[in-house]
DNA sequence: TGTAAATATGATTATATATTCATATATTCA
DNA sequence: TGAATATATGAATATATAATCATATTTACA
C-alpha cells in the first residue's frame, strides 16, 4: 500500500469517528466563513491591518456592525488586534483559515 | 516579481472587490459546511455512497432530518444520487468543496 | 391494482444570528 | 479634569435555520 492511500485510510477512520469537539471547532470555523460581512472584512484584513473605522468607512458598515463581527472573528482567534492611541488595527491571526477562505473565493471566481 | 508575489496581488485584486455573486456563492459553500449534522452526512459520504436510510442509521438521525439535508446539500451540487429500486445512494458530488472539509477536520483534529 | 418500503415534503416550532440603536468605556491631550 | 475620538457593549428586533411530526410521493412487486 503505497503513502496516499494510508493516508486516505487514516482520515476515513478520523472522518467517521468525529468526536463532538472536532465537530464543534470545524463548524465554528465554516460559520465564522459563512457570512458575507464577515467574509469581506477578512478579505480586507489580507490586505494588511486595519481600524475598526477604517474597515467600516471602505467596507459600507456601521461601526457597531463591524465592531461586534470582530469581536466574533476574534473570539474564534481568526483575527487580532493592536493598540495604537485609540484606534485598534485589526489584522489576520490564522493563516489556515485565510487558506480555506482565499481556495473558495478563487474557486467561486474562476467558476 | 516573481510568480507568487504577481498571484498574491493578483488574490488581493479579487478579495477587495468581491462582488455579490461571488460573495453568496462563497458564503453559502461556507454555510454548508457550518453545520455539524451536514458535516457528519458529508464525511459519511467520503467513504463512499449511502441510502438515506444508511445516513440515518448509522448517525442516529431521524430520517426526516437526513432527506432534508441531503435536500439542502443535492442544492449546492455537493452531493448527488442514483436510484437502485426504491432506493436513492447519495455520494459526494464536489471535490473541491470535500476538500476544504478534509483540510478543516484535519487540522482540527492535529491541535 | 393494492400493499409495502424508501424517500420527500410542508407546516410548525424552537433556537440562532445579524443588524440597529443607544449608550458605555477607554485613550489622548489641552 | 474635561472634551474629543475611537471602539465596545447590551438590548431589541427581524430573519434564518434545524429538527420534528404528519403525510405525500415514488417504486417494486405480488
Amino acid at each position: 500500500m503505497n503513502e496516499e492511500k494510508k493516508h486516505e485510510e487514516a482520515f476515513l477512520e478520523v472522518a467517521q469517528h468525529l468526536d463532538e469537539e472536532t465537530l464543534f471547532i470545524v463548524s465554528q470555523t465554516f460559520k465564522a466563513l459563512s457570512d458575507p460581512t464577515r467574509i469581506r472584512i477578512l478579505s480586507l484584513l489580507c490586505s494588511g491591518e486595519h481600524s475598526v473605522n477604517e474597515i467600516a468607512e471602505t467596507l459600507n458598515l456601521s461601526q457597531s456592525s463591524v465592531s461586534h463581527q470582530l469581536r466574533f472573528l476574534k473570539n474564534l482567534r481568526l483575527v487580532k488586534y493592536r493598540r495604537a492611541g485609540t484606534t485598534l488595527f485589526y489584522s489576520e491571526d490564522d493563516n489556515h483559515v485565510m487558506n480555506l477562505l482565499k481556495q473558495a473565493i478563487e474557486h467561486a471566481v474562476h467558476h
